[in-house]
DNA sequence: AAAAATTTTAAGAAGGATTTCAGTTTCATC
DNA sequence: GATGAAACTGAAATCCTTCTTAAAATTTTT
């Protein structure tokens, strides 16, 4: 379940990421109006929130771009004003729901909840491969009667594994997840908690191994003996 | 079906009562706290709507007049800001329901209807976990025999903690559920609340702990050995 | 207006997480 | 098998988060 957030305000924008991603959603956040046009033309969002009061492209402009090319992701609109005819102008241009901030954690999850239980797919707060669990929220990860504690690069890395289990998974990508576009982490870095999760994997006795399959990435595997 | 009403605008006010009368509610409006507590006092009412800002004495004071005097009547506030932290007041000091200014005659008549339908309904006013009890009327810590008085910030971060006992939860959801969404507060007033909060679990010698998994969240846990 | 309580700000210490690095092992290819 | 590139892993070094305290600022109460 894939979201786009657009706030640009951060200390706003990461709440609102923390949030849904405790939640089990999947959070892209970008900043203005122009880039989330780029990002929902880019990818398959569920759901994008939607600030009004943007830099470059506001809100509604942003709605309206999208509409125009076709984008019938729901949308859902913030904005600081309680005004009557602010709403009603972003459901006409097309947002489909509507909340003035502030708001509380549970009226923003009640709401997502709401747009995006109609496409059908169901929240988790816990991935599941083979005899694996990974608590989304407390980042524990157990297996059988064991668990362990992981810290947060830990679980980004896993979770992308475990979120796509059938991939091979290059080292890019799993870099992108857990390190973010712009880091300076290399493949090494990749490496080195690659080697943390094999050792804690080792540690429960999981029959799920890393494997790495030369110049293209890694997998899971299900223990052959 | 009486309703009091109690809201100083009085075109506002005008405004409640035609729409409600209109439905054939009977209807009481004053002007108000010290105003509403007498009339709530000397009357039965099956609701009563209550602006947050009155003359003399504020919404939250007549809520906790009126609950401590034993008025269980259902109570739906009305407030012009929309500051989380007042919704939460309000809920916590005994208010049933709430309602942001400005709102349209369908809802208020909505958020009416649910609340006369409902008369046998009980107001849970105090949460426990494991051996702490808090009760969200008096922000009263209690654990075995012993019990402290907690202020309003250390009030609202540990309900959150104890609504929700056995989740992870992220600096910034506690950021967002006790200082609210466009707050200035940073990572380090929680922290130093957790560590208030902490010093007076202590003291009462309570199993619980508040655990901190770092860069993922804090949480509720039971004094393993 | 003073006193008390609460909240915010700030700074240093402690501890854990992350990164870096170097030596070793594995792999594909010749 | 020999070779170079890729991948692995342990340990050291660094970075960063978090904890704790105390003082300053603010709010509430008296």
């Amino acid at each position: 379940m894939q979201i786009l957030v657009v706030e640009d305000e951060r200390p706003l924008s990461n709440a609102i990421k923390k949030i849904l991603e405790q939640k089990g959603y999947f959070v892209d956040a970008v900043y203005d109006g122009a880039e989330a046009v780029d990002y929902a033309l880019a990818a398959v969002y569920n759901l994008i929130i939607l600030d009004v009061m943007l830099p470059r492209l506001d809100g509604f402009g942003v709605v309206r771009a999208l509409r125009r090319a076709g984008v019938s992701t729901p949308i859902l609109m913030l904005t600081a004003r309680a005004a009557t005819s602010d709403k009603v102008q972003g459901l006409n241009t097309g947002a489909d729901d509507y909340m003035t901030k502030p708001f509380d954690t549970d009226e923003l999850l009640a709401r997502v909840g709401a747009l995006t239980r109609r496409t059908g797919e169901v929240v988790v707060d816990r991935v599941t491969f083979e005899d694996l669990c990974l608590d989304l929220g407390s980042a524990q990860l157990s297996c059988g009667g064991d668990s362990v504690q992981l810290s947060r690069k830990e679980f980004e890395v896993l979770r992308t594994f475990l979120c796509n289990p059938t991939m091979t998974i290059p080292t890019e990508t799993l870099l992108v997840n857990a390190w973010g576009m712009d880091s300076e982490a290399t493949g090494n870095n990749v490496e080195v908690y690659v080697s943390f999760l094999r050792k804690k994997l080792r540690y429960l006795g999981s029959r799920v191994s890393i494997r790495k399959l030369q110049r293209i990435g890694y997998r899971l595997e299900v223990g052959e003996c």
